[in-house]
Order: structure tokens, then C-alpha cells, then sequence
DNA sequence: CCCCTCGATATGTCTGTACATGTTTGAGGG
DNA sequence: CCCTCAAACATGTACAGACATATCGAGGGG
């Protein structure tokens, strides 16, 4: 019938189909599913199997289920034992300061080369139109995180309706695109002049740099440069063994 | 709250069980375990039941399946996405440079208060007697990393018959101790006197910070102090969307 | 002697049934 | 009207049987 496909199993193949749902959207989260039994005789397969779909998708993360209840798809966060940085504001208040967060600039065009480079794209032809936002995230009075991000206006349009002095943009974002992909970059650079400023710190002190790209699908979402003095903070990253070559 | 234990099902039971004879070593990565069918006779069980558990075991990384030829211990590593830095020589290796290590220093002793701050060892009573490191690995002909590392010698007493200016520390006992759980902690550090001098930097120079701590079950095998020079050298970290709470 | 084919075998997948367990819901009693 | 308790219900776990599929190894043909 079909060629080799050896992946493709049933339950696999209603995995993915659930799956899709939930990243696309088109399930967003607290949405209840339908009960075991009725998702069953949907795709014609007997309960055994759909509950072993439901329940890999429960250990993947992507829906919780509660006896008596159902099964819902869960609040999504791009989440690791590193970056637990998604929302800085959280990040401040474990440390026992107060937050806060003000915005330097923010304006519609589009992405120059010199964008491109701050931000650490690698060559990329097109240049976008995009929301480009300053800000500096503060830790009582103490400046604690220097943000700079361009946001895609093509995959969110209603990023021009946000205050961003008021909103801060790296939450917004979490919430409205929740099941977004991450890649991170992670170094240490001497703060130079501007930023230093922008910082309060000494030209040439030790920071973290860390880029962000952030993907829904093959689009991306958001680029951003979090930039950390070195002294105030540290990432923390905890691991299991797992075999090589394995996809948790 | 409750004295129930929910967790404590059949099959937990047995996947618990079975990970805990790889974890502790007494089944070594290669080591064939019994079909499905007598592994289910064994422990009492239905063989569906049984294939529950290795195909669990098998999805967290523990086993790898073959049909026909069987269940098999899978080889170990303390991977992720972030650190694929284990192995430092191969992490030189993907950049196109000839790898080198260089081992200033190896000496049996009791960790002093000051071994422990330069670790990043938070308050620690006792001083235990370890083997005491510093090396460093080359790129071509340039510093690649300053190693500073201290092994637990009532752990890996073997680590006193090791010749480290041959071996690197950190290779040697990722072999040694397959199955060990990794923290790390990342700061960006302005390179002081001697790191610097010992990295070929100037004083002052942004340096990635990188401190390890790796134990099997409660103990504690090394310590480590990775420091690399900022511009040279990035840590690359890519995420997917998971629930928060979830633990892959 | 080498290569190919063909069973034997272990895992992979799916189905149907049965009972257990934790929640929700609603009816009845204080 | 509120509280309590039990039935209803959805998920959780386990079992047994059946067929599919990939692979190893032995035996036969070139």
C-alpha cells in the first residue's frame, strides 16, 4: 500500500494529529477534549488505544487530564530547567525584589542589517517589518536586564496594539503564542559604551548576553537580546541522564 | 496530607525498579535484558504490562529496542540540548581545530574552604579528601578552557590510578560513571589575574562561567570550574513548548 | 563458497473486557 | 437552606488474545 513509513502507527499518527491542534491553536489552552470513549469511535480505534494516546500527550506536557472531569490541553510555556527567564518579572520577585520595567523606545519599521547583527541573525536576506522595543527590566532600583527585540508583524499584527510601557512584551508574547520554540545563544561579552550606560555598570564589566529566537511553525516570532550584568546574575541548569540521541 | 503513595502502581513499581539496576550499574550500557515475555513471567505480570514499562523505559532513554534481537541497556550521557560540552574535545573538533589537553596540576587532599569557594560550593561542612585538577584544553594553539575540578575520591577511588596529563578528567569519568545527574550554574566573570594569564587574555576580558556539580543518587562525584574566554566560545540552547510543571 | 530465501522469534500494535479509583452531582435528611 | 452521602461517570490500571513487522540464522540454489 504505502511505502515504509515506520513511524506512522495508528496511535502515532492521532498523536500528532491532537498534537497539531494544540500548537496550531486551534485548541487553545483549558479547552476541554472530548471524553476517551467518544475520541475513540471518532477515529474508530478502541479505548485502549486512545487512552494510550491521552496518556503519552499527558507525559509530553501538552494536556492534563483529572479523573471524573476530562482531559483539558494545559497552559503552555516554552519552558526548560536553564530559562526559567521567560518572564523576568518572576524571576525578580524569587530574588525578593520589587519589579519593573521601563520602555527606552519602540517603533514600527523595518529590520536593517545593523538590527539583524545586534540581534545576532546570521545572514537572513528579507528584512522584515517588525515592532522594535528597548527596555530595561529593574530589580528595585538596580537595573537588572537590558532588552532589545524586534517582533514579527506579519505573525503578530496585534502586537501595534499593545502599550509595552505598560505591558511587558516577553509576557505578553508567552501568553498570546503559547506554544512557541525557543532557541537560545549564551555568552559572555565585556559591556560596551551605550550599553554600559543603559546598565549603570563600568565599560567593560563581565555580562551575559543571551539571544533569543523564537519560532511558531517555520515562521518566526521574535527576535531578542536580554543582556545581564555578570555579577547580578547566574543561570541554573539541572540534568538528567538520557541516552544519546534522545528527544524528551 | 495523605499517607497513600498514588504513584505506587504495578507498573511504576517495575519501571522503578529496573531503572534503578541501570542507574546504580549493576546492568552496564550493552547489557541485554530478558524478553518481554520472561521479564513479564518474572515479575508476575501480563506481557502488555510488561510492555508498558519498556516502552517507557525505552522513551526516557534507558533502554533502546531492536525487534527480534531485544531489550538492551542504552549507552549513558549527561546530555542536553544546553550543554553538549562533556566532551570538550569534541565540541573543538566540530569547530575545525586540532584538540589538545595540558594539566598543570594533580594533587590528593582535603578540600580547603577556599577549593570549595572557587568551586562554587556553598556552605559545605565536611572537607572530604579528593583528587585536585587544573588543566587546560587547547584549540589549535590557543586556550580553550581553564578546568578546574576536584573528585570525590570515597566514590571514584579508581581516579587515583588515572594518568590526567593523558587522559582528560571529565571524558574519563563520564565513562566511568555513566549515569550521574548534572547542576550547572552560568555567569559571565571578568577574567582575574591568574585565570587570565592562564587563558592568554587581558585582565578584565568577559569569561563564560561554568560550575558543575555531578552526583549518582546522594553523593556527590566532582566538582568542575569550566572557565572560557567570552568571545570564543557560546553555549546553544533549544526548547520546546512543554506544561509548566512537567519534568521530561 | 557465497548469496538468497524462508522460517522462527521477539518486539510492536491493536482490540475487547474487567475492575479500581477519584470527582462530580444530586437527592434526601437535619 | 445547607450539609452529607451515595450513585453516576470518566479516567486509571491490568489482563488476555491476535495479528503485524523486523531481524537473525539456517539451509538450499547458483
Amino acid at each position: 500500500m504505502d511505502s515504509a513509513r515506520p513511524t506512522e502507527t495508528l496511535h502515532t499518527k492521532i498523536i500528532e494529529d491532537i498534537r497539531n491542534k494544540i500548537v496550531e491553536g486551534h485548541w487553545k489552552p483549558g479547552h476541554q477534549l472530548a471524553k476517551e470513549t467518544e475520541l475513540a469511535t471518532r477515529y474508530g480505534v478502541a479505548r485502549m488505544t486512545m487512552n494510550k494516546v491521552l496518556t503519552q500527550l499527558a507525559q509530553e506536557g501538552y494536556v492534563t487530564r483529572r479523573k471524573r472531569s476530562g482531559t483539558f490541553v494545559a497552559q503552555a510555556r516554552v519552558q526548560s530547567a536553564v530559562l526559567e527567564i521567560n518572564n523576568i518579572g518572576e524571576e525578580v520577585a524569587a530574588l525578593g525584589h520589587s519589579y519593573s520595567w521601563t520602555l527606552l523606545n519602540s517603533e514600527r519599521r523595518r529590520m536593517s542589517q545593523a538590527d539583524l547583527r545586534a540581534l545576532g541573525v546570521g545572514r537572513k536576506v528579507v528584512e522584515e517589518e517588525v515592532l522594535y522595543l528597548q527596555g530595561i527590566h529593574f530589580a528595585g532600583n538596580n537595573p537588572f536586564c537590558l532588552e532589545t527585540r524586534a517582533i514579527n508583524l506579519d505573525v503578530v499584527p496585534t502586537a501595534l496594539q499593545m502599550n509595552f510601557s505598560k505591558d511587558v512584551p516577553g509576557s505578553w508574547l508567552l501568553n498570546t503564542m503559547p506554544w512557541s520554540t525557543a532557541r537560545h545563544q549564551i555568552r559572555a561579552v565585556n559591556a560596551s559604551g551605550r550599553d554600559a550606560q543603559l546598565l549603570d555598570l563600568p565599560t567593560g564589566a563581565a555580562c551575559l548576553e543571551i539571544l533569543r529566537k523564537t519560532k511558531i511553525g517555520t515562521n518566526w516570532v521574535t527576535y531578542a537580546r536580554l543582556l545581564y550584568p555578570g555579577e547580578a546574575h547566574q543561570l541554573i541548569a539541572e540534568f538528567e541522564p538520557r541516552a544519546a540521541g534522545e528527544a524528551p
